[in-house]
DNA sequence: TTCACCTGGATTGTATCCAATCTAATTTTA
DNA sequence: TAAAATTAGATTGGATACAATCCAGGTGAA
């Protein structure tokens, strides 16, 4: 990464999402700045990028402040998605699935069956099979050819804490459930049964979404952000 | 408005998307400061706010060009696009449409109507038929009370040029169609047929797509973009 | 001639200074 | 006492100076 600006927005972007900064904390220029050891020039600039990318919200003259989202919030998101992908799946079943694509979606489900019938779950079993889920929705998008789907779908899934939340359904029948449904994409889309594997994305990516709301409103995030609440509270 | 840098966003944006600058235009700090007269910083800003919002490529210790569509992007952009408006169109239909909307859209039509019997296209004819045309998209995307599913059409219809090659489809046989459509897409969402509101929305949006693609590969947009154009080259 | 190297100009990246604005505590006044 | 006004502090917004980088043209040697 070449400039200084660009560091401190993978840096904060990172940090963002992994509910390092929580939703509703204050991002104050100097303390990032010494936080970060740069001046206040690159962090302004990083800032203003994450604000327009919709990570944070921005007030003139009083600051920028982690984006908050309610459980409404993420079911709209998952709404969105849900037909994002469904059109990717849709794409690549019509156009045909790229022999690189084929080859990584196969490896992906055969680790992914090794993974699920796993009785015992520690960390890093948590990780390794969120890594597969994710490299599985990103092959097929990808595989669309449609840079502009692929910044819908990134943009949907940049959403502060997202991943984070996801972390808690990661129970084994949900595992065994999601793997049979990336295998039932799979066949669909290698079939070229376009409607059936738009249809399936949509119902998988749906589930996934209903799951993690009803988990976003357990945990109650997004309700009840206290007012100027700073970045060192975050931590 | 409230600081510089966000009256230049708004400046930049606004000549962004009507062509003022040409995609692979390249813009110069320098020369848009003293245009805009406002010093390098919140140009800077602007800049990076446009990059982040996908309007611009940047390229690090070189600068900033408008990005540029082929044919094949727009093609993505409106597949994309029809699938987020067919969602929207669903939502109001399964959850009911406000009596605000309503009036909107209802009064739209009325005035949709007596444009499409006209026989004779002036200037003002055809920015009253967009503004109109782009008022019922909206009012229906609004309805439905995602705002994630609003910013990500709004995304979808921010690309350099689009309103302004959109501008040669409007023929006499092309807006009664887009009147039909629209009269029918109230009437489904209306009466609360979500799928068929789904179905037509979906519809709708992709003829128009399909139409506006021609045209730009007719017009050769977004190929032959001589490098290191300039700014001064673009008006 | 051609390729490698170098150098000057232009442009972007960063730091810092000052101005403008907001916030919150304090004081004043009814 | 309570509400309005004021003022001090902190924070953001903007301008400018300087450093780093890139690009084009020119110079030199093979």
């Amino acid at each position: 990464m070449s400039t200084r600006a660009q560091t401190v927005v993978l840096s904060l972007r990172d940090k963002i999402l992994n509910g390092h900064y929580a939703p509703g904390a204050r991002l104050n220029e100097i303390e990032l700045s010494t936080a970060l050891a740069v001046s206040r020039t690159p962090v302004r600039a990083a800032l203003a990028i994450l604000a327009a990318e919709g990570l944070l919200d921005y007030v003139p003259n009083s600051g920028y402040v982690v984006r908050s989202y309610t459980a409404n919030d993420i079911e709209g998101v998952y709404a969105a998605r849900s037909v994002l992908e469904g059109l990717a799946a849709r794409t690549v079943a019509e156009r045909g699935l790229s022999s690189g694509a084929r080859g990584l979606l196969h490896q992906n489900l055969t680790e992914t069956e090794t993974i699920a019938q796993r009785t015992e779950w520690t960390e890093a079993t948590h990780d390794t099979w969120r890594r597969l889920n994710e490299q599985f929705h990103e092959v097929i998008f990808a595989d669309a050819c449609n840079s502009h789907l692929c910044e819908l779908i990134e943009k949907s899934r940049s959403i502060p804490l997202l991943k984070t939340v996801k972390f808690r359904w990661h129970d084994a029948q949900t595992v065994k459930n999601s793997f049979t449904d990336h295998a039932e994409l799979f066949d669909a889309i290698a079939r070229g049964q376009s409607a059936r594997a738009e249809h399936l994305a949509r119902e998988h990516v749906y589930q996934a979404g209903r799951r993690l709301v009803a988990n976003w409103r357990k945990a109650g995030i997004g309700e009840n952000i206290s007012p100027r609440q700073n970045v060192s509270d975050a931590a």
